[in-house]
DNA sequence: CAATCGTGATGACGCAGGTTAATTTTGGTG
DNA sequence: CACCAAAATTAACCTGCGTCATCACGATTG
C-alpha cells in the first residue's frame, strides 16, 4: 500500500477503498533514491508524477546566483510533483533532502482517472490546494515573523504534518535535516539559525539535533510561531494513529 | 462575456467556445463591491466562488495583532477563490483593493461541470495550480530579493499579468494601488517603500503614481527584480492583444 | 475657506539578522 | 582507533530596513 498516507486525515476526503485501489494501479514503478539529487528540473516537460512514501523531499527556485529558495518540503504521504499533472511544465526543481522511496505515477493514468471518476479527481485536486495553502502559510510566516517565529512555526507545522502521517507522536520525530536546511527553509542564514535553535533550547520549548527533533512545550512554540494548523485540513475527529510506528 | 478574460492567452489551456458558454452558464449573479471589503473570511463554509471582471482584489492572512499579510493580489480575468470549491473552507480572507465587478459562480455548477465536462474540470484546476506558482514566486520574492527587488519583481509581474489581460501596454498601466498596498505586497513599511520608489524614479527605470505606473526601462527592471516569467504559464504564441483597451 | 484626512516624502536613530572567520563537535570509514 | 568531512557553535563587526517623528500637498467636506 503505497498510497497509505495520501490524504490520509484530510478533512472530508478520505479515499474510498475502490478510490485507493485505483490509485495504487495507477502507480508504474517504485524507486528509491540517494539524498540530495534532484529529481524534476523547472521548464523540462514531464509526462508523470511522484507520490513519495518515505524520506524528505523539497521544492526550491534557483535566483541568478545559484543559491536557491525551497518552495516546499515534502513527507512522506505528498504527492509532491502532482501539480505537473496540469501544468505539465514545472516553474521549480524538486528534489531529494533525504534518501527517499517514491512511486512514480504517469500522467496516461491521471488522464484515465479524471475521465472515469470525478470524485477522485477533486480529491487529488484538492491535495493539490493544501500545498497551495502551505505556501501561503509560508508566506505569512516569511512577511509577519522573525527568525525565532520563523523556526517555531516551521517545526510545528512539520509536527502536525508527521503526526498526521503517524511518524510523530506530537512531541518527538526524526527529521534527517541539517541547520543549513532549515536556514534555506526557513529563509535565514545558517548562523542565525543556530543563534535561534540556542534560543529555543534555553527557552525549553524545543530540542534540535540533526537526526531527533523535540518538542518541550508544544503550546507555547505554536504561540512563540503563531501556528494554527487550520491551514493543514487535518481532519480532526481521527484522533493521531497510534497504531503507527512513530520513529523514536 | 464576463469569462472573457479568464484563462487568456495561458499555455496550453484555451477554452473552447462550448467550454466557455458552459462557464458563463454557470454564473448565478453579477456583483459591484466597493473598495477594501472582506468578501470571505477564513474558516467560513462558502458554496460560492468569485471571478473578478473589473478591479482589483486581495487574498490575506491576519497575524494575532491584526496586522494582515497580503498572500495573493488578483486582476480581472482570475477566479479569485475557485480553490474554495475543492477545499470548501479557506485558511485566508478575501477582499476587494478597489472598487470591482464580479461574477459567482455556486459550487453546485462546479459539481455538475466536474460530472460532464473533464477537459475543462481540469483547466479549473490548471487555473488555481498557477495561483500557487504565482504564490512560490511570491516566497522567491520575499526569501531571496532586497526591498528594492521586491518591488521591481512585483511590479513587472504585474505588468506582465496585465498585458495578458489585455489592461496594459507593457509600459503603463493603471493601478489602484498606494504606496502602504505595495508595502502589504511586498512584506516592507510603507517608509521603506517610498525610499525604493525614490530609487527607482531616480534610476529611470519606474515611475509609480498611484493610480498609473509608468516602467520606463521593462528590462532592466526585470533584471533588477531576477523576474522571469515562466511561473505565470503564458502562452507566448498568442501576441498581446492590441485590441484591448490599455488604460492611459 | 478652514478643517480634516489620505497619501507621499524625508530625516534621525536603533536593531535584527547578515557576513566573515575561527574553533569544536559529530559521525562515518578505512 | 585514527582520520576526515560535515555539521554545529561562537565571536566581532556591519548594514538594510524598521520605527518614530515631522511636514507638504491635494482632495473632501462642513
Amino acid at each position: 500500500m503505497f498510497t497509505e498516507r495520501f490524504l490520509r486525515d484530510k478533512s472530508g476526503v478520505s479515499l474510498e477503498p475502490a478510490e485507493r485501489d485505483r490509485l495504487e494501479a495507477a502507480i508504474s514503478e517504485i524507486q528509491t533514491l540517494a539524498p540530495r539529487r534532484t529529481v524534476v528540473r523547472a521548464g523540462e516537460p514531464i509526462d508523470q508524477s511522484t507520490l513519495l512514501v518515505e524520506g524528505i523531499m523539497s521544492r526550491y527556485i534557483d535566483d541568478r546566483h545559484g543559491l536557491r529558495q525551497l518552495v516546499a518540503v515534502h513527507l512522506p504521504g505528498d504527492f509532491v510533483d502532482l501539480h505537473a499533472y496540469p501544468l505539465k511544465i514545472l516553474d521549480h526543481d524538486v528534489a531529494t533532502m533525504t534518501a527517499v522511496t517514491i512511486a512514480i505515477v504517469p500522467h496516461a493514468e491521471l488522464d484515465a482517472i479524471t475521465r472515469e471518476m470525478p470524485q477522485l479527481t477533486r480529491k487529488l485536486w484538492f491535495a493539490t490546494l493544501v500545498d497551495a495553502a502551505i505556501h501561503r502559510a509560508w508566506l505569512f510566516r516569511f512577511g509577519r515573523l522573525d527568525a525565532i517565529g520563523r523556526v517555531a512555526h516551521f517545526l510545528c507545522e512539520t509536527n502536525a504534518r508527521l503526526v498526521s502521517a503517524g511518524l510523530s507522536d506530537g512531541r518527538r520525530f526524526a527529521l534527517g535535516l541539517t541547520q543549513t536546511d532549515l536556514a534555506e527553509i526557513c529563509g535565514l542564514t545558517n548562523v542565525h539559525v543556530n543563534r535561534v535553535m540556542r534560543h529555543l533550547r534555553e527557552e525549553r520549548l524545543c530540542i534540535f539535533r540533526s537526526s531527533l527533533v523535540e518538542i518541550l512545550d508544544p503550546e507555547r512554540l505554536a504561540t512563540r510561531g503563531q501556528f494554527d494548523p487550520a491551514y493543514l485540513y487535518i481532519d480532526h475527529r481521527t484522533p493521531a494513529h497510534s497504531s503507527s510506528n512513530p520513529r523514536p
